[in-house]
Order: structure tokens, then sequence, then C-alpha cells
RNA sequence: GCCCCGUUCGUCUAGCGGCCUAGGACGCUGGCUUCUCAUGCCAGUAGCACGGGUUCAAAUCCCGUACGGGGUACCA
């Protein structure tokens, strides 16, 4: 039997990392068992889908380098599932019930479940211009004995069917809920295998007694995925975390960088190799060897990675990678720049903060830099020098670094740092004298004079 | 409240009863290379939550405690 595994986003906003994660864990199992990966959008809600962004999760997922093999949309199966749904209530295993959530709670209290009410108070079903009462359809959960299953991650997980209310599988407006779909959908398209997050394994075995309803005498491999949290240990959320696949594209993360730091949350290859190529990543996987504990997404050691791989790049597909932040800058200046902005950024979007002192001007010079380097004895007389010496010199790298740190030599300081800051306005950053070379020999002198002016 | 689950360096992981005086990676600290920074290389730092069992032997198995998380909707 082929494996067939299912990604299933609700499009209610841009992909997440925590589904990414989800949707690449599906992918690699399916690589690694030349299985299929189906994309099922999980549309049900018709309020809170935005149909916008089904477009947007295809991108995300495209850049990530995940393929899928069939799509679909829920919201294109309605009646199958209305047909199925009408089939349980025909058959006894579902009812109507017209009670609301005030009288729910009037008769048990808060935090207690549904009661099962309307079990067998034969409610009639809704009728068309009836608006004042609202009714759906519940599922009539077995009172006695246990469901469960065993989880490829979390090992035998069990529920007491006591414990399970009988759940809305209809609402009022004639639509289905998600576990039904997701229930029915699992088994129409023989998914084998239910890769998803741990925060879905409370529905878990709603979905196994519909399924048993629907007549399913098997049922998929379930693997419980750890969540991603962040540092609070709290489940990433949209509102408090960075968490849009899409966001950290555009901050110049490599696809290739992301999907490889997300596989070692919550996965390890036994040969302690982290940063590998994708090929030797699905050779190694395993769902069987997915972590049980949360893992927290640290940016640090994404930034670590995403600096591995620019520094990997060959020059050229760097290049072509550092277009977004290099508009406007003459493609032959970078081109020269590149080799030395390339061992220094782990983010494309650093670019501009690297080079800018040689495409534009430079920025204002940091109190504390300006301080610690240019109201040391001396720098007036190195300032006055290197000024003098520019003057005249070979505009060209060799000659310029001999006569800048010539200056220093002959006085007995360091020379670099003073010229650095004048025309570089930091600290820090590429070679001083290759870069310095693209500028005009006037403009270095402008800003050699205007930092000797201002000690 | 009820249900489900988790716990190896600060963080991510390897480990699936003896090879563990617990390995790797990020971070951090120090050193070398160097026109600064960065890269690269080298070194250091730090952990089996706790308490009971089982066993000749436990990070690895069992039980309990503590702490943490997830779920508890006519969202998925």
């Amino acid at each position: 039997m082929t494996v067939r595994l299912r990604f299933s986003p609700a499009p209610t906003g841009y992909l997440h990392v925590g589904s990414a994660r989800s949707a690449l864990f599906n992918w690699l199992y399916a690589k690694r068992t030349g299985g299929v990966m189906v994309l099922r959008i999980e549309d049900t809600d018709v309020d809170r889908s935005q149909p916008e962004m089904i477009a947007a999760i295809h991108d995300n997922l495209r850049w990530l380098g995940i393929d899928w093999d069939e799509e679909y949309r829920q919201s294109e199966r309605f009646e199958q599932y209305r047909t199925v749904t009408q089939d349980f209530v025909d058959a006894g295993k579902a009812y109507y019930c017209d009670c609301t959530r005030d009288a729910v709670v009037a008769r048990v209290g808060e935090n207690v479940g549904y009661d099962g009410h309307c079990r067998d108070r034969q409610v009639a079903p809704p009728s068309d211009g009836d608006t004042d009462r609202s009714v759906v359809v519940r599922f009539r959960t077995p009172d006695t004995g246990t469901t469960a299953w065993d989880d490829l991650i979390r090992g035998r997980v069990e529920f007491e069917n006591a414990v399970l209310e009988d759940f809305v599988i209809v609402r009022s407006n004639g639509v289905p809920m998600f576990h039904v779909a997701n229930a029915y959908d699992d088994l129409d398209m023989n998914i084998t295998h239910v890769v998803r997050g741990e925060d879905l394994v409370n529905t878990t075995p709603r979905v196994l007694l519909l399924r048993e309803a629907m007549g399913a005498t098997e049922h998929p491999t379930y693997a419980h995925l750890p969540l991603i949290v962040n540092e609070q240990r709290k489940k990433l959320s949209k509102r408090r975390d960075d968490v849009s696949v899409g966001d950290y594209a555009d901050r110049g993360y490599l696809p290739e960088a992301m999907r490889n730091y997300l596989v070692t949350l919550g996965w390890g290859s036994k040969d302690d190799i982290e940063i590998r190529p994708i090929e030797e990543i699905i050779e190694r996987f395993d769902l069987a060897d997915i972590n049980k504990a949360p893992a927290f997404f640290d940016i640090k050691k994404l930034d670590h990675f995403n600096g591995e791989y620019i520094r990997k790049m060959d020059s050229q597909s760097f290049i072509e990678s550092c277009a977004a932040h290099t508009e406007g800058v003459d493609s032959d200046l970078f081109g020269r720049l590149a080799p030395f902005v390339q061992e220094r950024i782990r983010r494309f979007d650093e670019v501009p903060s690297v080079i800018d002192w040689v495409v534009g001007e430079p920025p204002e010079v940091e109190p504390k830099d300006w301080k610690k380097v240019m109201t040391k004895d001396g720098v007036d007389k190195v300032l006055d020098m290197v000024i003098e010496r520019l003057s005249d010199v070979a505009w060209e790298p060799p000659a310029l670094a001999g006569a800048i740190l010539g200056v220093g030599d002959e006085l007995g300081v360091k020379s670099q740092l003073p010229v650095r800051i004048a025309v570089t306005g930091r600290r820090s950053g590429m070679p001083l004298f290759e870069p310095m070379a693209e500028l005009d020999r006037s403009v270095v002198l402008d800003r050699l004079r205007m930092a000797r002016e201002r000690l």
C-alpha cells in the first residue's frame, strides 16, 4: 500500500512556522517513503477562511521547496459531508439539538461539556425561514469504553469515551464541522499517515469515532508533533510571535536554511550533523525518531544556519539573492563588494548596512564609537597626514593601504581605525581599502576633512 | 475544574540497560589568523527535574512528586 500523507492548513492567515514544520515533516516522510503528498485546504469555516490566503500558502510552501501531488478544498466537498451527516442522523448515530450555550450552562454549569439533553428529545430538523431557533447536529458518543490509538511519536494514547461529550458535527448554518470533513476526507482520500501538531491530539478520538461511524475498520497511523514554543514556552502565536514564513523570506532568510533549521526542531540525526543537504535529511528522517517535548524556536540558531548557507553560496547566487536589498546599487560595483559582504552577513537584509558608505552616505557615527576612537591622542595628526598623502597617492587599494598604514607606522599609532570612522561611519565592516578605492578621491578627502574639523 | 501530554547543558539535539568520567550544535568566554568587524581554526563553559523502586548494572524500565505545556467552541 502506498503511503499517503496530507498537509491540511486552514486558510485563515499566512503560513506560520509551526504549520510549515508540519508540512515539512509530512513532506519529508512522503519523500522518504516514496509516498503521495496531499494538500488539503480545510476551509469549512466560511466566516474565517480567506480565499486569498490559499495562494499565499501555496507560495510559502513552494518557497520552502515543499511540493504536493494532489490538492483539494473542503469547501468544494460540502455535499459529501452533508450526505454523511444525514446518514448519521437517519441511523440514529447523530441527532438534532436546539440547546443554546446559555441553556447548557444553566443546566450543568461552566467548565462542563454538553449534557446530552437532546439525545432522545426528537428535536425537529431545522426548516427554512425558521429564525427563532438554531439547530445543530450532534454526534452521539459512546458512554462507555475507551478510544485509543498507537501514536508513532507519543506511544499509546487513550481517552475514556465517557469524557467525550456529544460534539457538534453540523453547525446551525448547515455547514459541517472540521472533524467530519477531516474524518471523511482522510477516509475518502486513503490517507495512511496523519502527521500534525500536538494541539490536535484531543480531537483525535472524535475523528476516530466518526470514522468508525462511517464504516471504517482501519485507521491511519497518527504522529502528533511536539509544538514549537516561544521563550515563555508557550505555543507560538500569531499575535505575539514572529511566525509568518513570508516575513522570514522578506527579512532575508534562505529557504534551504529555514527548512534545515525547522527539521532540527524535534528531530536530530544520529550522526550529529545538523546542517546538511535536504537529500541527506530525507534519507535519515523517520517519524518514529521525533521527540515528544516542545522545542523553542531559537532565532539565533536560525541566523547561524542562514549564515552558513549564505557563505556556502557561489558568488553569482549570492549576488542574485541580495537583489531585493541592493536596489539602485550599480551591479558591477556590488559585484566587486559582494565577496566582502558575503562573509559577514547572516541575513540578506543586513546588506544595506554593510555597503551604505560605498554606495551612498555613511551613517552618523555612534557617540560611543567616536569617543572611543577619535578622542585619542594623535588622531588629529593621523588625519592630517592621511589627508595629505591621499591627495596624490595612486587611487588603488595597495597604494591606499600603504599610505594609511604608513602614517600609523611612522607615528606609532593605529591609523586604520580613525580613518575607518571618518570614511565609513563605523568601527567595523568590510575591509577598508578595496571598497574605499571605489569612491572618488574627493569624496574620501571630504569625509576625512569633516572628521578632522569635528575633532 | 476535567481530559491529554511532556521533562538530557541557557537553547536545539544524540543516547533507546553496561561502549556515558553523557556526545554534537547554537550561544557565551578565551586564544590564533587579521587593516576593523566578520570568516576560519583551537580551547573552555554548562545538563540526565526530584524521590522511590526493578536490576549485578539506569539518562535509559516502573511508580510517585514537582514543574511545564496542550485541549476543553456552532475555530482548525
